[in-house]
DNA sequence: GTCCATATATCCGGAAGCGAGTAACCCATG
DNA sequence: CATGGGTTACTCGCTTCCGGATATATGGAC
């Protein structure tokens, strides 16, 4: 049997719900809504059902019983096997204790800014830090909400998470857009100049670049 | 013929690197390790062909030669249409002023942290805001090291938001280690009384939580 | 009693992703 | 001049992902 990649997280919230009770694929995707837990992992249906196989292939989880009641589609219960509680507490643990590269999207975007002109870059980054602003608003909604219905803290604490990292993006965006308006930025000269007259583009870049050789 | 679903950010470096001249594959990938692109966008050889193959069936690139030098592997070389520079400003105007939804590894961690007992919870976080130090180190340094080869700041801007949000990250954890070692995280009580004695695991949350129905 | 919206539960096929493999060249070393 | 390790430039095939499609049941409006 090939080993387990651990790619996709919804795998791992899946043993989680198994860890609490025997479950049917449907049923785990509720109760993820319901307490939103698919803020944190990406769930739709059609991955569901994979990785649900392919769990079972690995032996993580079984098929319990596969009842149909009235005429309804069939619905497999799955349990959580020994080895899935195990790999559950390994992945977990290997999550919080290892930081692993990501690629959010944004600092691909970022990394590649030089593309568009230093004043659109502004109006693009007060556009973003504006909408970061109501996302932070709409995550303290969230949280008072949900203390409000008695939940313990520890039952949202990624909303803390989120919060705190949505800030500090808040910050890094303010702070550079302030620094373009005030040309306080090593090397705006060359970017004004990429997009004011007839450099080839990127050119600078480049043979700065190939010089390191 | 489909509309593009800019799923790939590997994709939207390609095009910026056609942007600034034509090349074929390989040069691509060459150029983005060199210039440490590599570092925000992920980047491997079976994605990139694939990539390529599909920015080509949308019009955004043509083959412009493929010749054969040598014995060697025939190249194709590739140069960006004007749709693909619309693409590629498009695209990156998108990532730039509109924040999306993404999910990192840790934040599903985070939210299924109950599971793992408060104790071990704490080494765990330890361990992570260590090598999150040593990163953050590794950035810099890395930043420096750029600054003397008298590269303009634009260039590895990136750099500096990493920076920025793992700052905040490890912060975050700093701060999570030190609520739950002085039990001043509400519902910590329960948190460990679950893993000590025979409660059934998670059945606190459970519950609160269909009370909400 | 029947119509329609919504909920339940899963399946499917095409698209995308990815690591390992291939195959030729290049250059240094003994 | 044989050998072997690195570089160049892809190619292949297996997995995974994911957006609909499907098929039935339930419940309320009229």
């Amino acid at each position: 049997m090939a080993r387990y990649r651990r790619s996709n997280p919804l795998a791992l919230a899946v043993l989680a719900q198994l860890w609490e009770r025997p479950q049917h694929p449907y049923e785990v995707a509720t109760t993820l809504r319901e307490r939103h837990k698919d803020t944190s992992v990406k769930l739709n249906y059609g991955s569901l059902y994979t990785v649900v196989d392919s769990l079972e292939q690995h032996g993580f989880i079984e098929a319990l019983e596969a009842r149909r009641e009235g005429g309804r589609p069939e619905r497999t219960v799955y349990g959580l096997t020994e080895d899935g509680r195990e790999e559950l507490y390994s992945w977990l643990r290997d999550l919080i204790g290892q930081p692993v590269k990501e690629y959010p999207r944004f600092e691909a975007g970022v990394s590649l800014i030089g593309i568009i002109e230093p004043d659109e870059v502004v109006v693009l980054l007060r556009r973003r830090a504006e909408l970061l602003r109501q996302e932070i608003d709409a995550l303290g909604g969230t949280t008072e909400m949900l203390m409000e219905m008695g939940l313990p803290a520890l039952s949202w604490i990624e909303l803390s998470y989120r919060t705190a990292i949505t800030r500090a993006e808040l910050e890094w965006v303010e702070q550079l857009v302030t620094a373009i308006e005030n040309d306080a930025i090593d090397g705006i000269e060359q970017w004004r100049e990429w997009h004011s007259g007839d450099a080839p583009p990127g050119s600078i870049v480049s043979e700065k670049f190939s010089k390191k050789k």
